[in-house]
DNA sequence: AATGAATGAGGTTTCATTCAT
DNA sequence: GATGAATGAAACCTCATTCAT
C-alpha cells in the first residue's frame, strides 16, 4: 500500500512472497510470448498467474515494471554471465566463445523468454529501450574489452575498429537468434556455438 | 512522385491525389519516428499531413495499411536494388560490397525512415511482421546466391555455411544502423561501409 | 443550388430529370431492401443509382428525403387507390374486397419495395414514423367509413367498435404481408384476398 | 429480482450485481422508448443508470446483447406465460382469451417497455429480427394449437386456414398494442380485452 | 447540372489502474 | 495482503453532407 513495496521491486517481493511474485513474472512472459507486449492484458497475466488483477499491482507499480522487471531479471542474467565469464576466462578467445555459448545456452534453453527479449521488448517506448541499452552496456563492455585485449596479444586483427567488430558479434548472434525463433524454435541452438564462432573469427572471405 | 512510387500506392490511391498520398505517408512516418507504430494516432497523422482524420481513409484501408505501405515503398526500394545490383556485378565481391552500400545509403539519407523501419516496425502485430519478412525474402535470396557464387568462383571460404554468413552479413548491418540511429543518426553511416565489409571479409581474427 | 430546388421534390424533378430522380429512388429502394434504412449508405444509393454522391443532394435534400419520397410515393399509390375504389364501389362489401385486393396486389408486385415498407421503414425517426402515420389517415378513414356505411346497410355487425374492427382488419392485412415477406415473399400474395376477407368477415368463431 | 430474472441473466452478470444489471436493463428500455435502438447511446444508457461506460460492458457482450436482453427478458415472460396458460385452460376459447389477457396485461402495464418491443427492436438488424421470430415461435405455436384443437372440439369454423387465423389474432392484437402505444398510452389496455376477442370471434360480417 | 474528394463529428469498445471491502 | 468490480479516458473508423471545379 506505500509506496516503498511498489517500488522496492525484489526486496520487497523476497521478504512479501517471492513465489507469488515470480509466479506473475513467469505469467507475464508467457502470454506476451502469445500476444506481444501490447496484446498482453494485465487481467490475462493475472489469470495465468492465478492471482486477481489488483494483486498484480502489489507487486509492480504497472504494466511497463513487468516488463522492465523481466528484462532485469533475464538480461541482468547474461550480463552477469558474461562478466564473470571474463574474469574466468582470461584468454579472448575462450572467453569470447565462452560468451557466445552463454548467449545461445541461455536463451536456447527457453524459447518463450527469447521470443519475449528479441521480439516483444521492442514493441515498447522508448523509455523501454533506453533501459535495455543500460542494462546491455556492460556486455557490450565485456566485448569491448576482449576484442581489445585480444587485439594486445596478438590474437584479433590489429586494424580491426572495436566498436564495429563488436556489432558485428552482437548482430550475428541477435540475427541467428532471431532466425532460430522465427523458425519455431525448433533446432537446437547450441549447436551453432562452434559455426557462428568460427565464421565470427576467420569472415566470409578466403 | 516518381514511377517508382506509384508503384507500391494501393489502388484506392491510384484515382486520385498522390500528392496527398505522400503527404500522408510522409506524415506516418514523421509521427511514427517520434511515438512509434503503437503511439501514431491517426488523429495525429492526419493533422501533420494537413488533412483531415478521414481524408486519411480515403488513401488508406486502416492504420495498419499505412504502415503495410511505408514498408512496402521503403523496403521495396532495397530489395529492387539488390536485385537489380546482383545482376548488374557479377563479381561477388562487388555485388557484396554494392549491396550494403546500396542498405547504408538508402538507409542513412532518412534517419527518420531508417527509424521506423529498424524499430519501429517491431511494435507491429506478428502477421505485419510476417509481411516483413516476406518482403525482405529476395533480398536474402540475392545475399545467398551472392554467397554460393563466390565459393564457386574461390572468393568465399568452402568451409562456410550460407545460411549462417548470410545471417551475420545481415545482423551485421542491421546493427551497424541500428547504433546509428541510438546515436542519432549523427554521423554519416557511409563512411562505414568500407570498413564493415573489410571485416566481414576478413572476421576478426587473425 | 437554390433551396427551392431540393425541396420542390416532384415539381422540381419533373420538370429537371425525372428519369434521374426516379433513377435514385429506385436505387434507393433496392439499397434499403438489402440493407436497412441505417445501412442503406447515400453512396451506394448514388452508385447503384449511377451518379455521384453529390447529385443525390440535387434531388434530395437529405437521406430522410429519400425515404419520405419513397413512402409519399407507395403510400400515396395505395392511399389514392384505397379512395378511389371507395368512390367506385358504394356496397361496402365490395370495396372492402377491393381494399384488400389493391393492397395485396401493390405490395405483391414489388417484394422489395414491400420489404421497405414493412420493415425497414420502421428503423427509421419518430418524426418519419409519425408521417407515415398521417400519410396512411386517409386509408384509415376509408376504412372507417365502409365499415360505419356497412354497419348501416346492415351488412356489418352493428355491436362492432370501428375502430377495433378497423385495428383488425389493418393489422391483419399488415401481419400477412409480414408473414409473406419473411418467407421470402415465394408465394402469391393475391392468392389470400379470399380466405384473409373470408376470415374477417366470419371470424374464427362457430 | 425474481428467480425468473436471472434466468434470463448472461452468464457474465451471474456472477456479479444482479441490481445493477437490471439498473442497466432498465436504463436501456427507457433510453430506447426515447430515442430508438440507433439513437440511443451507451454512454447515456450507462449515465441513465448511473454507472460508468465501461461498466455497461461487464454485463453485456455489446449494445446488441442488451437488445437481445430485453427480448429475452419480456418476449420470453409472453411467451412463458402462454405456453403456460395453454396448459392451464384445456378449453380452447379461454385458453385464446387468457393469450390476449396475458398478451395486454403484460405490455399494458409497461408502456415504455411496450414501445421498445413494438417499435424499436424493429430498427435493429436482420439477425435480431430473426431472433425475434425464433423467441415467438412457441407463443405461434401455441396459438395454432389451440386454434386446431378449437376446430376438433367444434368451437372454431372448420373451415379456418389455421395460418391465416393465427396471423388475424397476432395481426390484430399487435395493431391494437400499436395504436395504444402511438395514442400515448393513456387508456387502460386491458379493457380492450374483450371487445378485441369477441370481434375476432364473430368477424366483422352479419 | 454534375461531380467526387474532402470533411469532421460522433459512437462503440478496450483495458490499465484504482480502491472499498 | 488480496480481491475484482468499477472506472473513464482514449482511439479507430464511418459516413452523411458540402463545395470547388
Amino acid at each position: 500500500m506505500t509506496i516503498r513495496k511498489r517500488w522496492g521491486m525484489s526486496s520487497i517481493a523476497q521478504r512479501k512472497d517471492a513465489a507469488k511474485y515470480q509466479a506473475i513474472l513467469a505469467a507475464a512472459i508467457k502470454v506476451m510470448a502469445e500476444s506481444g507486449y501490447h496484446g498482453a492484458q494485465v487481467a490475462r497475466i493475472a489469470r495465468e498467474a492465478g492471482v486477481a488483477d489488483g494483486t498484480v499491482y502489489l507487486y509492480f507499480k504497472n504494466k511497463e515494471d513487468i516488463l522492465i522487471s523481466i528484462l532485469r531479471e533475464t538480461i541482468g542474467q547474461i550480463v552477469m554471465l558474461s562478466t564473470w565469464l571474463e574474469g574466468e576466462h582470461p584468454e579472448p578467445l575462450i572467453a569470447l566463445k565462452k560468451l557466445i555459448e552463454a548467449h545461445f545456452t541461455t536463451l536456447g534453453s527457453n524459447p518463450e523468454l527469447a521470443l519475449v527479449l528479441q521480439v516483444h521488448i521492442r514493441q515498447s517506448d522508448k523509455e523501454i529501450r533506453q533501459q535495455v541499452t543500460d542494462m546491455m552496456r556492460p556486455y557490450q563492455m565485456t566485448l569491448s574489452r576482449i576484442l581489445t585485449l585480444g587485439q594486445q596479444t596478438g590474437v584479433f586483427l590489429q586494424t580491426l575498429d572495436v566498436r564495429i567488430a563488436r556489432r558485428m558479434i552482437f548482430g550475428t548472434i541477435d540475427e541467428t537468434v532471431n532466425a532460430w525463433i522465427f523458425r519455431g524454435a525448433k533446432y537446437d541452438l547450441t549447436t551453432l556455438i562452434e559455426p557462428v564462432y568460427e565464421t565470427l573469427m576467420h569472415g566470409i572471405g578466403v
